[in-house]
DNA sequence: ACCTGAACACCGTTCAAGT
DNA sequence: ACCTGAACACCGTTCAAGT
């Protein structure tokens, strides 16, 4: 099943990047090791340097190639529920959640610390997700016949509270609140904000 | 200026636990080593081992710990801003930032994957923390005149946006918005939460 | 230009042995 | 009961050497 092995992988900077992303979604961030990357990649230990300056480049990769995706699926979301604005807010949540819940390692790699902020590449797919949040803040705010002045500010508030049940959601201290259903808190928080800014500006 | 070393530290479980705080406030949750903080506790590498059963052990006292101030910070910026809820809770919002910053590692450590999910006793100062919130809210719902039913939806909410801001805070992503203070956005959005909350039960 | 082989420092963890 | 010493497996990283 494995191609004709070559002594030059051919394609070694993604076979690890895809290997990578397996053991973050088997075991966590702590389970991402180059090592092991580089074992399923099928070269040795030292093969990943002269793709990436070490582990952390690997992780900023990961990261970026993770707001990729990420922002793909909210502007999917958000297309799917237009021109309802309401609707397709409620869908970019749903799969705000959604991404986080199926892919909780890759969701860690791309907010954790200071991974992105070093990759500017992470850091441009990262802004990128919140413009289209934020777009579809200001078509909401818009319907609702509201100014779309400090638009941004309120997009920061719901990226905010998104990540927020997420992360929670993810490290399991929304379990407790057995009758939070995590899109439940999420939407249900979204309508009060939305609500307030649009208030605030009439 | 360190106490006369005798074969049995005497108390290496604490001194571990705040050697760990240490490295953890110097270097985030990568640099937290069972090994350096035996090597700063005075012990060899495997001393630890008669006080945790491993390094998630460690991780889980450290959070447990951190729940506890967390919570005694909390509840004391709540103190504070009583008897009106409002300034009460934008002390408590205050509070939560301050700690997020000041202790980014600590907080890392008290939410990170499911350490706090392993240990009861985290578990249950996380829990704590969460009820001091959960009767900021109520008290809020009462001065406003609206019934405290669903007030733990509500605490929920604010907490996860909370965490959210924190979070976003600490990992720089909240940067990217200049005009972006983490304090004021999260009372804007608790704000607008509260607001909602209070007319729907009118 | 890309990868292997060997090497070094470091960490988590275990266990027999010391006090 | 608590800690040391020695050991093992494992990982990140480097570098000279191979193709």
């Amino acid at each position: 099943m494995h191609v004709k092995r070559r002594y030059h992988h051919g394609s070694l900077k993604q076979a690890l990047v895809d290997a990578a992303i397996e053991l973050l979604a088997e075991g966590g961030p702590s389970a991402l090791t180059l090592t092991e990357a580089a074992r399923r990649a099928g070269v040795t230990p030292a093969a990943p340097y002269r793709h990436f300056s070490g582990r952390d480049a690997l992780l900023a990769e990961l990261a970026r190639q993770g707001f990729e995706t990420f922002g793909e699926r909210i502007e999917a979301a958000w297309d799917e529920g237009r021109p309802d604005a309401q609707a397709a807010m409620r869908a970019m949540c749903g799969a705000y959640l959604k991404f986080a819940r199926e892919e909780p390692g890759l969701y860690a790699a791309m907010f954790g610390q200071a991974a992105t902020l070093a990759d500017p590449g992470a850091g441009g797919a990262a802004d990128h997700a919140l413009e289209i949040l934020w777009r579809a803040v200001v078509a909401w705010l818009q319907e609702a016949g509201a100014p779309a002045q400090g638009a941004r500010h309120v997009a920061m508030q719901i990226w905010a509270l998104a990540h927020g049940v997420a992360m929670l959601a993810i490290s399991g201290h929304l379990d407790p609140c057995k009758t939070a259903d995590p899109a439940l808190v999420l939407e249900g928080a979204v309508q009060g904000v939305m609500a307030a800014a649009g208030k605030a500006k009439t």
